[in-house]
RNA sequence: GGGCGGUUAGCUCAGUUGGUUAGAGCGUUUGCUCGACACGCAAAAGGUCACCGGUUCAAAUCCAGUACCGCCCA
């Protein structure tokens, strides 16, 4: 290897180019299809096919492939299903818009056409997120790419589609829906958002029917003198509804209304003359305490109705437009009409008051139009069975959430789920698969398209409506492994073992996952859920295009490296908070990944005559040491992996990469390394094994520059049999610049297994005395000014503590090295020489003479700055040793290591005390 | 109205089952072109862990409440 060879700085973007194609181009994703090693599956959750990557997908997916890749090297057989939902209404609505630019509407072409150039649409744009994702580095297996509406899912959903409906568990009704008038469909109660609006709340006057004269009021709505008496007041948020009021509803209890039960109103404006009924469910404290009751148009006056036998008026056509029932308002949007109406109502003095009122209001999730609940034919799931067996899954394990709290969540939402409307009034999805017989009316549900009723030989003609899209993505973890063909796939890989997902499609996607998964599998679709964090700014803003605070994955990557931007989410996804992302942190972890990269550098330059063997060369504290702290860190990681600890896992690596081992272990090495004699051996294979299991710790998170180094390395360790690249399997293909002996690669490599008798607590407590000995003579050197390259001809240190000593004397070379000391003399009765710096770690002291360098007043100001700090740490220890329930109360080991720390303290205390009194003298 | 979560250094965040002199990155200050790296090295400054009680020998950590912020469901 040419050091020519290696740039100074890593440069991302060649790189990762070379190693995804040269991943896809060996087959490297896809699972073995002949070995019966345990296996690991999980399905993507599949991006809309009008989406582009976000930095919610790419945190997702950063987090799904680390656990592919970790599993993959643990040598289990790896499935990532890839796909696309073909997101019914939103891909609509981009198609009509489109359209629209041509002036044209849906209509103009019709569905068929329609739907063709939907499919066109897909064909040219449904993949770009596909594209993304592999730039993100995500190891899917591409060749089981599915659609949520490709001919194998689409058979799925019809296939469970017929069961639900011979099993009774769906219906057809004329219920309220929520209606987007702009998208014209219903949509399901939990595709209606929610939010608050400042809206009002309007009084009105409905005059009560005189008995005596029916008509008085109705016949002269203008008269100009009304008695009071004769009216019963109505609140409302939605006024222009009142046009389809069938009655007006009090408490049976409320004194105020008694009388007036049985009796009837007069509808203004259009002078309907409805009752006055008695309903338990009326809130006597909200507002008036007597509401008009609206059967076609609200959801509780819904219920009311049919309690009552109330005619439903329905005033809206499809659009939100008054109807023909609306009288003179006919043909005026709701919100015009509402003005209208208000204006008109006062006229006639029929407007009691109006007041501010904030409420919360359903909007479209695709759309933001405000919805209207809407009665129409539509098609239900009937969801209480489906989702006590699910319900029944989490309680009792079968399913975990993690992090586990969003348990309650599920549960809340399955103990009160209502039934699901699937059916929508759009064009683009899975058509309903019921026909109706033109002649007899017969209703056939088919898994096959019949072409004449199966009763008579009618006519047949389909329902108009397609399903809800996430019916089909209901379906996802068996409909993508083949189902309901009986595959081997769905034999091997379902259940799947992890989904990770975000909180808020846990009821749109996951609930509905579970309820089928158990329905039609028998078993739960996943074992594990992993719900990660929410991504905002840096200023906690939910990121959107419209604020314009989005931070793009793919402008991220070209600047900073996919790498650096994996990290980055890794490291920030913890639980229980939102993730604020800030392109500087990305920065930061770019310079992580050019550290690593300038490591392997150096490794590399000094591996040019490395025979690969293992040399059994006398090996020093420090290697011990790094061997030891590897290890530990290998354990660390993995065990935080095993507890989707992302943020932990890739800490601990970063901690330990830079701060331990390019911060003090490549220092270390140098002299042995430079010296050119038979010390340069056994380093260099320590440098090539340490540098290897650091690689392969990080490639979960960093797939390409650690696939890039790794390659780079002299001698590796060979992959496992499992690889698609051990095979033997002719024609691989290889990037040129990759030398063939390399027919190998780093994602199939061993994860690296802790050796717990490498692990020399020992070793790594001396090693800390030294570093620490090390730093306050830098400490020293840095407060006094002294150039880092003039050398300190000689230390002395002062230490009675034989065994303290010892560790000092083992670790002298390193002192001098890093310390830049030609000479340091052990003495336990030395005494302070003039003018001299003191520097005191773990109770030794270290006697720096700095004649004609020492500044005294500094020297002062430095030792009591240290002082200090002793003092509280021990003020605090003694306050604790002096309290008898301390000693008496807490543990032995707690007790015992208090009385170290106090002792050393103490120590550092008595030298730095005793040297600051010289420096006054 | 019901539920959940957050409040730790100037900024962004770590801190498992209570016991560390409360950590990291960025930023700041000082000094460094020494044969991996200025995307760097060394050193340093900076925190009453939102507030008020309680439990405990011991609380950033557990409990109750308050304030502010955010989310979900009605």
């Amino acid at each position: 290897m040419n050091t020519a060879d290696i740039p100074k700085a890593y440069e991302s973007h060649d790189v990762e180019e070379k190693w995804y194609k040269y991943w896809t181009d060996n087959n490297c994703f896809m699972p073995d299809e002949d070995n019966d090693k345990p296996c690991f599956s999980m399905v993507i959750p599949p991006p809309n096919i009008t989406g582009s990557l976000h930095m919610g997908h790419a945190l997702n997916n950063t987090l799904q492939d680390i656990l592919a890749r970790w599993k993959r090297m643990q040598g289990i057989n790896v499935l990532w299903v890839p796909g696309t939902d073909h997101a019914g209404i939103a891909t609509q609505n981009v198609v009509e818009r489109e359209l629209k630019k041509q002036g044209l509407t849906r209509n103009d072409l019709g569905r068929e056409k329609f739907i063709k150039r939907v499919w066109e649409w897909k064909k040219q744009y449904g993949d770009i997120i596909i594209q993304q994702l592999k730039r993100l580095g995500s190891s899917c297996d591409w060749s089981r790419i599915r659609f949520t509406m490709d001919d194998g899912l689409s058979k799925a959903v019809r296939e469970v589609f017929v069961r639900l409906y011979e099993e009774g568990f769906i219906y057809r009704g004329n219920y309220i829906v929520n209606w987007c008038p702009r998208c014209h469909t219903a949509l399901s109660d939990i595709e209606a958002e929610h939010k608050a609006i400042e809206g009002h709340l309007y009084y009105l006057r409905y005059p009560i029917e005189d008995e005596e004269d029916s008509t008085a009021n109705a016949t002269n709505p203008r008269s100009p003198i009304l008695d009071p008496q004769s009216y019963i007041i109505v609140a409302t948020t939605r006024p222009e509804t009142m046009l389809g009021d069938t009655a007006v509803a009090v408490n049976p209890k409320d004194e105020r209304y008694r009388g007036l039960i049985g009796k009837f109103v007069i509808l203004p404006v259009l002078n309907r003359r409805i009752p006055i009924i008695a309903d338990s469910f009326v809130e006597p404290e909200f507002g008036t305490g007597a509401v008009k009751v609206t059967p076609a148009h609200d959801p509780n006056d819904f219920e009311i109705g049919k309690r009552h036998n109330l005619p439903q008026i329905n005033i809206l056509n499809p659009d939100a437009t008054m109807n023909e029932n609306a009288g003179c308002y006919q043909g005026q949007d709701r919100y015009e009409c509402r003005k209208h109406l208000i204006q008109d109502l006062q006229e006639q003095g029929l407007v009691e008051k109006i007041e501010e009122h904030a409420l919360s209001v359903g909007h479209c999730y695709r759309c933001h139009t405000i919805v209207e609940p809407y009665l129409s034919p539509q098609w239900f799931v009937c969801m209480k069975d489906l989702a006590d067996e699910a319900i029944k899954a989490v309680e009792d394990g079968r399913v975990e959430f993690i992090p586990k709290s969003w348990e309650k969540t599920y549960f809340e939402w399955m103990r009160n789920i209502k039934d699901w409307c699937i059916s929508r009034q759009i064009w683009w999805g899975h058509r309903i698969p019921v026909w109706y017989c033109q002649q007899c009316g017969k209703v056939l549900v088919e898994r096959e398209d019949p072409c004449v009723c199966t009763a008579c030989g009618g006519e047949l003609k389909q329902d108009e409506d397609v399903l809800d899209t996430w019916f089909s993505s209901a379906l996802w973890p068996f409909s993508t492994l083949g189902w309901p063909d009986n595959t081997i796939d769905i034999k091997r890989f379902y259940p799947t073992s992890v989904l990770s997902t975000g909180f808020d499609i846990i009821f749109f996607w996951v609930a509905r996952m579970i309820m089928t998964g158990l329905k039609f599998q028998g078993k739960v679709p996943f074992h594990k859920v992993y719900i990660h964090a929410l991504i905002r700014d840096a200023e906690g803003q939910k990121m959107s295009k419209s604020k314009g605070n989005v931070i793009d994955p793919l402008h991220v990557i070209d600047d900073y490296g996919t790498d650096a931007l994996r990290f980055t989410l890794a490291i920030m996804a913890v639980q229980g908070r939102d993730i604020l992302l800030s392109e500087e942190r990305i920065e930061g972890y770019k310079h992580f990944c050019n550290k690593l990269w300038n490591a392997g550098r150096f490794i590399l330059m000094n591996l040019d005559d490395y025979d690969g063997q293992k040399a059994e060369g006398k090996q020093e504290v420090a290697d011990e040491w790094i061997v030891s702290r590897l290890n530990q860190t290998i354990k660390q990681v993995t065990q935080a992996l095993e507890s989707f600890n992302f943020a932990e896992a890739s800490a601990i690596v970063y901690g330990f990469v830079w701060h331990e081992y390019c911060d003090w272990y490549l220092e270390l090495v140098k002299p042995r390394l430079y010296q050119k004699d038979e010390a340069r051996e056994p380093v260099q294979y320590l440098l090539a094994t340490t540098f290897e299991s650091i690689l392969k710790l990080l490639h979960p998170f960093m797939p390409f520059i650690t696939e890039e180094l790794w390659q780079r390395l002299p001698e590796r360790e060979i992959s496992s049999p499992y690889s698609p690249l051990s095979k033997g399997a002719g024609g691989l293909l290889f990037p040129p610049e990759v030398d063939k002996k390399h027919e190998t690669t780093i994602m199939f490599s061993k994860w690296p297994e802790v050796v717990h008798e490498s692990i020399n607590i020992k070793i790594i407590e001396d090693m800390e005395l030294v570093m620490e000995v090390v730093s306050a003579i830098r400490n020293i050197r840095s407060m006094m000014n002294i150039p880092p390259k003039m050398c300190l001809p000689r230390i002395i240190v002062k230490q009675h503590l034989e065994e303290t000593a010892e560790v000092l004397r083992t670790g002298i070379k390193y002192i001098r090295q890093l310390g830049n000391i030609d000479e340091i003399i052990f003495d336990p009765e030395a005494e302070k020489p003039h003018a001299s710096a003191v520097a005191v770690a773990k109770g030794t002291e270290i006697y720096i003479p700095l004649k004609g360098l020492i500044d005294l007043e500094k020297e002062k100001v430095r030792l009591k700055k240290q002082m200090e700090g002793i003092e509280q740490a021990l003020c605090g220890i003694q306050s604790k040793l002096n309290n008898p329930s301390f000693i008496n109360k807490a543990p032995q080991e707690v007790v015992d290591k208090v009385k170290e720390q106090g002792s050393l303290l103490e120590k550092n205390r008595e030298r730095l005390e005793e040297n600051l009194r010289m420096l006054v003298e």
